[in-house]
DNA sequence: CGGACGATTCTCT
DNA sequence: GAGAATCGTCCGG
């Protein structure tokens, strides 16, 4: 089942980035290798402040090599290495504004094979329900930094309108004063692919 | 150039 | 729930 995607536009992304974490909730994230197409519905996002919040690689305006993509346009790929691990995010804010949202978990869509190929030794509730594995199941690295959502390999187009969102604390960043406590994470209520 | 440090995951117990 | 794996990035010397 070969489905058509269109991206959403760059528009998409000139929005508050409380706002554009949670409207990316129901989205489709794509990503076209040469082995084929895998997607995934994002279930569950994590916001990052720049500047003002501690937890953030950006915090102070800390603008280095990993962090230089979070100052230019937002609808742009950030990609980072943690441990072993690729993370993907999605800038949000204007230039010079170095905001982004991490996706934490989507639910799988396409190219089931695929990712049951890329995750194997795993059930199907664990190809995707953490940052890590999500990364791995789609077949996003590095070399997406700094690209855009807007035109292939990766691509994120719209999907539904999810009932009901939560939010809550962020995870993994227990050592960061008070926002430790900021509830910017959001998730779609009662999806079994949430990371937690 | 060496060392510390994670926005994690996996494998046990 | 604890502990190890494991590696690019960043900063101090």
């Amino acid at each position: 089942m070969k489905m058509d995607y269109t991206p959403l536009p760059l528009s998409f992304y000139e929005q508050p980035t409380l706002q554009l974490a949670q409207a990316l909730l129901g989205c489709v994230l794509i990503k076209e290798t040469a082995e084929g197409i895998a997607a995934g519905s994002i279930v569950e996002t994590e916001a990052y402040l720049g500047p003002e919040d501690r937890a953030a690689h950006s915090f102070g305006n800390r603008r280095t090599k990993r962090t230089e993509v979070m100052f230019h346009e937002p609808g742009r790929v950030y990609t980072y290495v943690m441990h072993t691990h690729c993370l993907v995010n999605v800038v949000s804010s204007s230039p010079g504004t170095p905001h982004a949202i991490l996706i934490r978990a989507v639910e799988p869509l396409e190219g089931l094979d695929l990712m049951s190929e890329r995750r194997k030794g795993h059930p199907m509730k664990n190809w995707t329900n953490g940052p890590g594995k999500l990364t791995k199941a789609l077949g996003i690295t590095m070399e997406d930094y700094g690209r855009f959502y807007t035109e292939p390999p990766l691509v994120i187009a719209e999907g539904f309108s999810p009932e009901e969102i939560v939010a809550g604390k962020r995870i993994g960043i227990d050592n960061t004063g008070e926002a430790r406590d900021y509830p910017w994470r959001y998730w779609i209520k009662d999806n079994p692919f949430v990371s937690k």
